[in-house]
DNA sequence: CTTATAAATGAACAGGTGTTCATATGTTTC
DNA sequence: GAAACATATGAACACCTGTTCATTTATAAG
């Protein structure tokens, strides 16, 4: 079994030892990833997006998107274990808001992207 | 089969009627969803964390990933595919590089969050 | 033209993910 | 306590995604 990898001839010793000295911790990046693909499916954009003019209940989030409360909730709890959404009960409504604005602007830079 | 959302008396009508015609147009949150989802792996974000360095060739990116050839070039595929990366023909290698500084902002923006 | 190397591509396979359905939990009202 | 409503949870299912293996294409050198 070949090793799969370019020979000494091909890759840029150098250059890829600097890069790799240079790099953030592999775990920072698989955390980085983790956000990400946090932010990488519609449904929980639109929550987010939803959220960022202010608190909503569950049921609120699931007219605004013409979702199934189930599928809310479940994308919700997810939302929440990545710390990206709090949520605050109220009588027999939970209210969901975001945790910070960094998602926020995470989704400007994006739209920037999107956009040139 | 139940409508599956809240009643009339639950909903906040009015509330959610404003957030629906302030949230982007769903088109839009659909593209930041499939950006987020190109960078929500971690070869990709790696690969990227390896472009913001400078320009590199397939197998330069291998060896620093210490990943098999083929892998890379699936992921530098969809990368390119997204206009994320760019590349460029030199002999007999293929030099990537990052089509923007947007992912950088982006990836910044990300690593606050992080450190929080 | 033949050989060697870098990169790309397609098929196949395993693992992960989002929705739905059924049901449980929590809260209010009667 | 019972009924009604909002939300949460678990199982099941279909779908998608990333890696590997085998092969092909592209370029350079002998």
């Amino acid at each position: 079994m070949t090793q799969d990898v370019c020979q000494d001839s091909c890759a840029h010793k150098e250059t890829v030892a600097q890069v790799v000295s240079r790099m953030p911790a592999i775990d920072k990046l698989y955390d980085l990833a983790e956000l990400f693909k946090m932010l990488g499916d519609s449904t929980r954009v639109r929550i987010l997006s939803a959220l960022s003019f202010g608190e909503l209940c569950v049921c609120d989030l699931s007219e605004a998107l013409s979702m199934g409360q189930t599928a809310v909730s479940h994308q919700l709890r997810l939302l929440r274990g990545a710390r990206l959404v709090r949520s605050r009960r109220e009588g027999k409504n939970v209210y969901y808001a975001l945790d910070d604005d960094h998602v926020t602007q995470i989704f400007t830079k994006g739209f920037e992207h999107i956009d040139e």
